[in-house]
DNA sequence: CCTGAAGTTGAGACAAAGTCTCAATTGCAG
DNA sequence: CTGCAATTGAGACTTTGTCTCAACTTCAGG
């Protein structure tokens, strides 16, 4: 897979232009994070590392989360629960969510219309945006198919994410 | 003010509805909640109710807020921080939000061109939507005039919220 | 207006997510 | 190759939120 030379040049430019430095734990971060093609968690992320017997700290983990966030290679999202998800950008993909708040289910958008219309509603204020973040919660179809009625808009139902936190 | 007597009586009818009492605390909470104009943390709302010598718990604060939320009457919202706010809801006055990255300026708006598009989009992804949630985050017209240039979009600075939490 | 069962509360233990410190280690420019 | 600035890991700490349980309210029915 030589995509992710491309990634890793990016970062190491950005930490260069930083005066940072590229390490071994920030490169396997950044693979690991390129393989994984859902929303992840940081602590999913700390546990998937340790899997592969690569000792990463949960200090390094969130550190270099944040750099790349930074230098804009992955995101950070909202996915209706109380903490952060995080996934990678290629290109200039950018989208937004549908979330099922029966199944858990996460569907990505992208729509221009939507995004012209926000940016004449900044115009408007005079409001410079940068970066936005929509997510539309309901059910989604198979859900549906199945009667499933939506939950509360109060907080989506947690998921289990396969692997538990082992933290310690 | 006599308009709060209607919000009371809007969640007394939610709680009898689901076989639950309308106690001093809860009514205390509402009243306060919807004194307060601005979003609010659940902590925030900890210690002003401390400040008014009205001892309500932790534990009470986020049980009558999920309770706010279930019947509609306040509302959960991200604000670009790693925990919630919350804001009465007054009528149906749905609305989204830019977010000054700068000095945290919350600003509302409503726009029903918007709101029609993410049903069209719901509509050909045969997703039932419940709920949505929108901030845009970027830089404000008082900012962007003091020459203040956009931050990463990564996390909104941590904006003091005047008094501090007391836990404990 | 009493009463008691069901619902509610406070205190504090617990949990999860994330931040910080500091000594030891590593990357890399020169 | 070397030195030093940047980085790391371990674990203490913080913040936000949840849970348990004994004591206390609320309110429908008598």
């Amino acid at each position: 897979m030589p995509t992710i030379d491309r990634e890793i040049s990016r970062f190491n430019d950005f930490l260069q232009q930083q005066g940072l430095k590229l390490t071994s734990e920030r490169s396997a971060l950044l693979r690991e994070i390129f393989a994984t093609h859902y929303h992840f968690e940081a602590d999913e992320l700390l546990f998937k590392m340790k899997e592969k017997n690569l000792k990463i700290s949960r200090a390094t983990i969130y550190r270099t989360l944040e750099l790349l966030v930074k230098s804009s290679l992955v995101r950070r999202v909202h996915l209706g629960e109380d903490h952060y998800h995080y996934e990678h950008v290629r290109r200039d993909s950018h989208h937004d969510h549908l979330i099922c708040t029966t199944c858990g289910a996460v569907i990505e958008f992208h729509d221009p219309v939507l995004e012209a219309r926000q940016l004449e509603i900044c115009a408007k204020k005079r409001f410079t945006p940068t970066f936005h973040n929509l997510q539309i919660l309901g059910v989604c179809d198979a859900c549906r198919r199945k009667g499933e009625q939506p939950d509360a808009p109060d907080r989506v139902k947690m998921i289990q994410v396969g692997a538990l936190s082992l933290r310690k």
